[in-house]
DNA sequence: GAGATTTAAGTACGATCGGTCGTTAATGTA
DNA sequence: TACATTAACGACCGATCGTACTTAAATCTC
């Protein structure tokens, strides 16, 4: 359990297949994700998954919770390093923005990918899915009733509904740079919430202009 | 070719395989939905699709074309009996939640899920589902222009980045409306444009309060 | 070292996929 | 009436899907 070679060895693999796994169905979905496809990618066979995971399913699991560790790194973390308040609130919508831009997933968003996915076929995945996208939106939430604690948002704001169109404009993103305009929707996402934070902040300095 | 008995009758299943397939993409995708589970669905068998499309991409490309009239009848043409303007505008938000709401759609929306599944896949559908997408949002912006025109919205509105804000936040319905809260959304998205309009508008009263 | 355990591959399975082929019955045209 | 066209069908094809069973080799425990 210690210092054990193999264990070593296998969680290694392990975490070469479920990121490659995370990419791949961040384009194709999760379901669309063949053991096949992912076997070529990988340069392993089909059946060494079954050495990690019992089924389809399970893999699709740790897929989900990979992701969501990526997520946070990516996005939560470097808004955590900015000031709490409507700075931080910003820091997380251009943290997000940049995950997009940078194509850190070359499908942009696996969790956008595997709600469309789920959102109708009840199971495990769909709870799993469900759960990590409600703990996003309650962080969010969670970032928006801060800010007004501190002074830095209007206090008639409804932390819900802020944090609700914020997310909206984030996922839009994902959709609009792939099939149409790309840059134009990064910057129109980013324009959209920084003016709005604006115009509910009494401090607007605390916010970049543009 | 005028009074064609059997023509008639190619017309009249091929309608409602279409609207089958339609339903079915809405909620598994315009790939996951499979032939043999069409046929079971619509009462026929898989090879009787062939007297009717050469393969199955031809069958997808009729059916996005199906979805785009269907948006057009319900969402569309009850926007335009609304007097041109803010009223228009909104009133067309209204009918696309209002779309979501009655589920017209088992799967929520068409094109979502279409956009989804074909973002990162070239092809005739991805082209024709792009060129949808695309009239659909320039029709969105035509109605902010024409507000703006009437005076209805303050000079120095934006009409693609208003209509990317107003599009975003019903967008966002049919993901939250399945996987998480139901109603909230929809609430959450109409006032959100609602507030956002009467903000940007000289005379309010044109306007719903709430 | 012997034996147990684990990663990984090989092979084969039933199911389902999109699609072809040949056929039948109905409906049209001449 | 004779012939062409069409909708619709059942049977079948090769490919691919997820997965079960078997085997090989590496590694840890004793």
């Amino acid at each position: 359990m210690t210092n054990d070679g193999r264990r070593l060895r296998g969680l290694r693999s392990r975490e070469v297949i479920l990121a490659q796994a995370v990419g791949l169905a961040s384009v194709e979905g999760l379901d669309g994700l063949s053991l096949g496809r992912l076997a070529t990618a990988t340069g392993t066979s089909k059946s060494g998954f079954f050495a990690h995971w019992p089924d389809k399913e399970h893999l699709q699991l740790d897929a989900v919770d990979w992701a969501a560790r990526q997520w946070t790194e990516h996005v939560v973390a470097p808004a955590l390093r900015a000031p709490a308040g409507v700075r931080r609130l910003f820091a997380l919508h251009e943290a997000r923005l940049k995950f997009y831009k940078d194509g850190v997933l070359p499908g942009g968003c696996f969790f956008f990918t595997a709600q469309v996915e789920f959102d109708d076929r009840p199971g495990p995945v769909h709870d799993r899915v469900a759960r990590a996208m409600g703990e996003w939106q309650e962080f969010i939430r969670r970032q928006v009733t801060e800010a007004i604690a501190l002074g830095e948002l209007a206090q008639g704001v409804d932390p819900a509904q802020l944090a609700y169109e914020i997310d909206a404009l984030g996922e839009m993103v994902v959709i609009h740079s792939r099939l149409l305009e790309g840059q134009e929707s990064l910057v129109r996402a980013r324009r959209a919430v920084l003016q709005r934070l604006r115009a509910l902040c009494p401090d607007p300095e605390l916010l970049p202009e543009d």
